[in-house]
RNA sequence: GGGCCUAUAGCUCAGGUGGUUAGAGCGCACGCCUGAUAAGCGUGAGGUCGUUGGUUCAAUUCCAACUAGGCCCA
């Protein structure tokens, strides 16, 4: 007789293969179809919010590691929060203007672009954002994530743009707008501004020019030694672009540096950094020099110099940005026509002085060169410097350069009118300084990072020379130049913008996009125009709590969190932090998380040029978007999430490993009916009570790490659960059980009870994980009293305090200690070839005292627990294993006595003593019937 | 160059307030099983805790510098 067929094997229909790339689809196409994520929001109705405000992703593009790192992770919160008794309506949302989009479109018009109105281009930018905003939304979905993707929120929707206007006229209300002098990349060839996107380098030979500017003030009073030569002392410049001399209005010094005046005969006393004194010399063909003095560059602060070709002064300032890489160690600076020059003029209060004009030639201010075009004037800058005796020294230099992009012309800085917001003004940053520390920043650097930044930043230039966004609602009067910036004239437009967005402003004469009889309010002139500028997208972002949050009543303000990259600590947390405290008073966001970002199996970013990237796509291809899932999940994500083809492999194993768990677990329920066949706790097998009290620990910190939003807590609890308490143990030492004894007998019960119950949960918990396979687990469970259609409308298990027991937890403990050892044992056996499987095997035991009372008391759960045909224990003498938890125990083990039972493959002493079944042993013929 | 961050076995992670032979799982090696089978079980080998100094009786754990890497600036 074949005794296999009257063995309870495990069967389900639940694959072990998962074929995640073929099931994923079906799994979306069933959520969609069964409304899944709407019976989510219904259900949410009347609990407490959570309410995680998505971060809008730019809409150009596919999605890469890194934007689906930052969805699922979303998710997975989102997820696990909703199934412990939240209401987290997610919404997700795009970022629709800005210049890539712009730039793409460009591109792709090509030629045709010279004859279209700013109105076409933006509805090419319009078509181009949709089209990858919908590319995007099918590929976010595919991850896995749940949200209301048919109605996200959009930057560029119609509403959204009134928004950005009205949140301009908050500030315009206010004040805090003002319109200032900046230095910008400008093309001189296509007449426009360039974003720092737009700008690309090439190498290019360069005059490099030292120039003396000759001392106004008398030094004697900083430097002593100096005095005697007061009236010929100079301090020397080097610049790479001649053409900005006459734009001079700065000498900038390290406060740090060492300085030194050179006493020289052919141009007096100069002053340049002491390092750089040799190198200098010797450009200049000076071989006998005295060095005067030496003297710290903040000696130098606030002295004069005569500017080398006009009659003014130059100032002398510290700036930390002065290096000693080349040069004298003394800058050059014209703050009309450098960031950082700009920066330090303001700080200095010189003026932002740029007398060049849109096609890049000298106003008439510039004396002496008007009308020269400003790279053709270098050759006579350099002549009228030596002509008057400034000029130490010409030679070429090799740089890298800005070029335009489109026209691949070298670009200049020159400084232009743009639009701020002011830091300063109603308090701005201190307000937001202040509500940095009333946030939860997670991880807790976070709050120094964003709050020295604000603490540093300089005011926000909100304007954009471009076509494509939203533009800054105000006017200038075509009499008398005056400026007209209005909160309800903004207001006005925003009304427009709601019927005909944006666009609007594009086609619109001016009279209609003011409200009538509008007029100039110095000179009461009626003809106004418009601004052409469009506002920083960043401020587009930086309002969705008011253009999202505010106005929909599933959402609101301030939000629970926001979750992005780190990079976010100066882009939309910093934005957003700015527009709502100086609109609202108070931050949008009431905790920020941050996480790092996707870098290859080395920790390096991953760049076309390294070729080290990999699309979301490949993986998803191959293994399926679970396993990005679960990549997500496995790593603490406050640093950087690192991926190669061995972490990979390792999380298909892990998901294989954790599948084929639950496989195992469905198997064994095969004909078990949780309303008919659950065993009360009372009466179910001590081990079985030991494995839901384990089970209860897992769910308890599950529970935790999920609360704490760390995943990689779970990936690590869940694994270790699987393989160890689960696999190695548990599921190991049941199978005798489940297998051999009557279908519906109490001690096969007791095991599906516990089965049934630990799936059940274990399901559950990795649920905002394992998004597909869970559900796919769960429809293989067997039915219940209220089981959820989806395992995503279940509810996360919480910890059964009464199916907990510490006295059991303690006394299993020491049997795992104990089964430890005999393990260890058995190997030996096998290793000389005495026995095969564990269940060849008799294991003797032996101890004194309370160890051995112990041993008597679970000799009749050993041999279950050993896997092992018996176990003898007696008093008896060592040599002892000691353990802390076990005690003093001597291990024996030989082979089993007695004969191979063919149905249970135990080796048994009682074989043939039924009648009926004489080839088997007595513990079967008695399940046979 | 500046600010912030990271650095423990091949991989992913543990290692309160410094104190015996630094842990887990995976992977790897070897073996077992063939009634979870493109599965399952067991045993074992892997770490100068990035480097160098310092504080201390004692440092993976505190401090500093450096190196490598990341984000943001310049």
């Amino acid at each position: 007789m074949d005794y296999k067929e009257t063995l309870c094997l495990p069967r389900t229909d639940f694959p072990m293969k998962a074929q995640l790339v073929q099931k994923e689809p079906e799994i979306l196409r069933r959520w969609e179809e069964g409304g899944i994520y709407h019976k989510i929001i219904e259900a949410s109705q009347g609990r407490r919010k959570f309410i995680l405000h998505d971060g809008p992703p730019y809409a150009n593009g596919h999605i890469h590691l890194g934007t689906a790192l930052n969805k699922i992770l979303k998710d997975i919160i989102v997820k696990s929060l909703f199934m412990m008794g939240y209401d987290t309506f997610y919404l997700p949302g795009w970022d629709c203007h800005g210049l890539p989009i712009e730039h793409q479109v460009e591109i792709s018009l090509g030629e045709k672009i010279a004859g279209m109105s700013k109105a076409e281009v933006r509805r090419h930018c319009r078509e181009y954002a949709e089209r990858f905003l919908s590319i995007q939304r099918d590929e976010f979905k595919r991850l896995g994530v749940f949200g209301l993707w048919e109605e996200p929120y959009v930057t560029m929707s119609y509403d959204y743009e009134a928004t950005i206007v009205r949140e301009l006229g908050r500030f315009i209300d206010q004040g805090s707008i003002y319109r200032a002098r900046k230095p910008v990349y400008w093309c001189a060839t296509c007449q426009t501004a360039l974003a720092e996107a737009e700008v690309e380098y090439h190498d290019q030979t360069t005059p490099a020019i030292f120039v003396r500017f000759r001392l106004t003030s008398d030094v004697s009073g900083r430097v002593p030694e100096l005095a005697p030569f007061k009236d010929d002392t100079h301090v020397v410049i080097w610049t790479t672009t001649p053409w900005t001399i006459p734009a001079n209005l700065a000498v900038a010094f390290h406060p740090d540096f060492t300085y030194a005046a050179v006493r020289t005969k052919p141009y007096g006393v100069l002053i340049m950094a002491e390092d750089l004194v040799p190198s200098c010399m010797s450009t200049f063909g000076v071989t006998d020099y005295e060095v005067l003095a030496v003297f710290k560059g903040t000696a130098m602060e606030h002295l004069k110099a005569r500017h080398p070709l006009y009659d003014r002064e130059s100032l002398f300032i510290l700036a930390p940005f002065v290096t000693l890489d080349a040069g004298s160690g003394c800058v050059h600076i014209a703050p009309g026509h450098g960031e950082e020059d700009y920066e330090i003029g303001k700080a200095y209060g010189l003026e932002i002085y740029a007398p060049v004009d849109n096609e890049g030639r000298f106003t008439s201010e510039v004396e002496g060169f008007e009308g020269r075009y400003v790279f053709e004037a270098n050759d006579d800058v350099n002549r009228a410097l030596k002509d008057r005796g400034a000029l130490l020294h010409l030679s070429d230099y090799d740089h890298s350069y800005p070029y335009c992009w489109r026209c691949k012309n070298a670009i200049i800085f020159r400084s232009t009118n743009q639009w701020f917001i002011s830091l300063e003004h109603a308090d701005l940053r201190k307000k937001a300084l202040e509500a940095i520390t009333k946030v939860r920043w997670i991880p807790s650097w976070g709050k120094d990072r964003i709050y020295s930044m604000i603490e540093n930043r300089p005011d926000w230039c909100i304007s954009r020379q471009r076509a494509w966004g939203v533009p800054i609602p105000v006017f200038y009067c075509r009499n008398c130049g005056e400026i007209l910036a209005s909160g309800d004239v903004a207001r006005h437009v925003a009304e427009l913008f709601e019927k005909e967005g944006a666009d609007a402003w594009f086609v619109h004469p001016e009279k209609d996009l003011l409200p009538e009889g509008t007029r100039c309010a110095k000179c009461s002139g009626d003809d106004l125009a418009k601004e052409e500028d469009i506002v920083d997208v960043w401020f587009d972002s930086g309002v969705s709590y008011a253009a999202v949050c505010e106005k929909d009543p599933r959402l609101g303000v301030p939000v629970d969190m926001y979750l992005e990259g780190s990079d976010q600590h100066r882009g939309w947390f910093h934005s957003t932090l700015l527009a709502s405290v100086g609109t609202r008073g108070e931050a949008p966001y009431r905790t920020v998380l941050t996480h790092g970002f996707v870098v290859d199996g080395e920790g390096r970013k991953m760049s076309k040029s390294l070729g080290n990237t990999i699309a979301p796509q490949e993986i998803i291809d191959r293994y399926g978007a679970e396993i990005l899932r679960l990549w997500v999940s496995a790593q603490d994500f406050r640093n950087d999430i690192r991926i190669s083809q061995e972490i990979v492999e390792r999380l298909v194993e892990t998901y294989r490993r954790i599948r084929n768990t639950a496989r195992f677990m469905l198997g064994n329920l095969w004909g078990f009916d949780p309303s008919r066949d659950m065993v009360p706790y009372g009466d179910m097998l001590e081990m079985d009570r030991y494995a839901l009290h384990v089970t209860q620990e897992l769910i308890s910190r599950v529970r935790r790490a999920y609360e704490e939003f760390e995943p990689y807590v779970i990936y690590q609890l869940v694994h270790n659960f699987c393989v160890v308490d689960m696999s190695a143990f548990y599921l190991d030492v049941l199978k005798d059980r489940l297998y051999v004894f009557k279908k519906d007998s109490l001690a096969r019960r007791s095991a599906q009870t516990a089965l049934f119950r630990i799936v059940k949960d274990l399901t559950r918990l990795i649920a905002p994980i394992l998004a597909f396979t869970a559900e796919e687990i769960w429809d293989h469970i067997p039915g219940f009293e209220h089981k959820a259609e989806s395992v995503h409308l279940s509810d996360m298990p919480e910890p059964d305090p009464h199916l907990m027991d510490d006295g059991l937890k303690q006394r299993w403990e020491r049997i795992l200690a104990l089964r430890q050892e005999v393990s260890k044992v058995l190997e030996g056996l096998r290793k000389d070839k005495t026995i095969g499987h564990s269940l060849d095997a008799c294991v003797k035991l032996r101890a004194s005292g309370e160890t051995l009372s112990f041993l008597q008391d679970v000799q009749g759960l050993l041999a279950d627990v050993f896997i092992c045909s018996k176990v003898e224990v007696e008093e008896g003498e060592g040599p002892w294993i000691q353990s802390e938890v076990l005690g003093a125990v001597a291990v024996e083990a030989h082979r089993a006595p007695g004969v191979k039972c063919p149905r249970c493959w135990r080796y048994a002493e009682d074989i043939g003593t039924s009648a009926s079944h004489p080839e088997i042993c007595g513990r079967c013929a008695s399940q046979i019937g």
